[in-house]
DNA sequence: TCTGGGGTCCTAGGACCC
DNA sequence: TCTGGGGTCCTAGGACCC
């Protein structure tokens, strides 16, 4: 028994829904089926969020603009995307791989990674568990995957994307994919050596143009480039991390249910917006998307952070962290708009978002005071509120920043001796 | 071609503290 | 003091992923 835990390889499975959003709103809408579909902004400034096989045959893809994509496939059918839909039944399929194993580590609402090292004897290796999984989401949800088996998630992730249908020619159906493919170890440098680096996990436009430098075309040319060289033209981190893939050498293991890091809000606009007053009831809103999510996680943060793309598509940020954290509409969308203060929306704002990072679990104490500054129940929760936060974690967790004041218009930060606290940015850095 | 919205992680400089 | 070095936090930006 315990020898079969023991210096044994692990197993990971990597499983990727075809298509899936686009797949889900055939599924809702039959008479959909056989035509090309896409999810995402149709108007001129949306892009494709997914798509199925028929208007990939067109050339249509992923991230691509919509105003391209209808130049390609003008007859193709465009859908705005559902996502609480899609989240549905992404927590189907999550039901269907926790019945072979507790480590389910959900990437996307259409991807993840499963340990399943200790079900094979109950269940059978990697590949009979991916089959049973695939049969499962086809039978139970009309929905299709492709699975990757390896000794890594990085390995398992490149070999679900090898077992995908891959596109056919206009009119014609795609070439149907083998569904479930597994690198075994003693193959994986010869299934991971040929592809192109940009197949690497982290890999993107940027890292390519770099490594073109060096003349690095495959994997395996990647492989053969000192690390230190590496690192020079990378950095330490990137430079290490992809000299160890290269090597198929990957230890990151399945990580079920983390909690967020941020929770974020943004928006870009059909037109761009010139009005600072605009962009402030804009603030107020993604505030109130942010706070509401927030407590809706059981978070709040410390961190808020305005994000403001320009018709440039320069982009740039600024941000402030409070002493306490919040979850309180009015708390970020004082400090949001305090942080736009700085900002000149002149050149005009195609993009505004607001985030809230530095995020903690909720204390009992902070959601009463939350809950009673949000709904105006009263200054006396609030106050008691405040009271059982200073018992609990001493003066210094509400004094520098005490309370959330009304004052006429709407709710104020308030902070001790503190005449002009706000934007630091406000120092003298230019926006552009 | 003209670039969404949700995120994660990394880097680098400056402040501040010991 | 002609000034060390490490650690941590904050801010801004950038690359990347789906």
């Amino acid at each position: 028994m315990a020898t079969d835990q023991v210096g044994e390889e692990p197993t990971i499975l990597h499983v990727d829904m075809d298509s899936f959003y686009a797949s889900v709103e055939v599924l809702l809408d039959p008479t959909l089926r056989g035509k090309p579909v896409i999810v995402g902004g149709s108007g001129d400034r949306g892009v494709v969020a997914s798509c199925n096989y028929e208007a990939r045959s067109f050339g249509v893809h992923s991230a691509m603009p919509s105003v391209r994509a209808k130049r390609l496939c003008p007859h193709a059918v465009f859908v705005h995307g559902r996502f609480d839909t899609y989240a549905d039944y992404s927590k189907r399929f999550h039901e269907i791989f926790r019945s072979f194993t507790p480590l389910v580590e959900g990437i996307s609402l259409d991807e993840a990674f499963l340990d399943v090292t200790g079900g094979r004897r109950l269940f059978g290796d990697g590949a009979e568990i991916g089959r049973a999984i695939r049969a499962r989401i086809r039978d139970e949800l009309g929905l299709r995957c492709a699975v990757g088996v390896g000794r890594s998630k990085f390995i398992a992730k490149l070999a679900s994307k090898a077992a995908k249908p891959k596109p056919g020619r206009p009119g014609q159906g795609p070439t149907p994919g083998v569904g479930v493919l597994v690198i075994e170890p003693d193959r994986e440098l010869e299934f991971l050596h040929p592809l192109p680096v940009g197949a690497l996990w982290g890999v993107g436009p940027q890292t390519q143009k770099k490594l073109d430098r060096f003349g690095i075309v495959t994997v395996a040319d990647l492989a053969a480039l000192p690390v230190d060289t590496l690192v020079a033209a990378l950095g330490n981190a990137q430079g290490r991390h992809l000299h160890e893939l290269a090597w198929a050498r990957d230890d990151r293991p399945v990580v079920p249910e983390s909690k967020p890091k941020s929770i974020g809000h943004e928006e870009t606009y059909a037109k761009d917006l010139h009005d600072h007053d605009v962009l402030g009831r804009e603030a107020v809103r993604m505030a109130d998307a942010v706070a509401h999510r927030a407590r809706k996680a059981g978070m709040e943060g410390r961190t808020v952070t305005v994000k403001v793309r320009f018709h440039d598509f320069h982009t740039i940020t600024r941000s402030h962290t409070l002493p306490v954290p919040t979850a309180t509409a009015a708390v970020v969308a004082t400090v949001a708009k305090e942080l736009l203060a700085g900002v000149d929306p002149g050149p005009g704002v195609r993009l505004f978002g607001v985030s809230l990072s530095n995020l903690v679990e909720a204390t009992d104490e902070q959601l009463t005071l939350d809950a009673a500054v949000a709904d105006h129940t009263g200054w006396d929760d609030a106050a008691r509120a405040v009271d059982a936060v200073r018992a609990r974690f001493g003066d210094a967790a509400v004094g520098p920043a005490a309370l959330v004041e009304a004052d006429g218009a709407g709710l104020r930060l308030k902070r001790e001796g503190d005449t002009q606290w706000g934007p630091r940015g406000a120092r003298g850095k230019t926006d552009r």
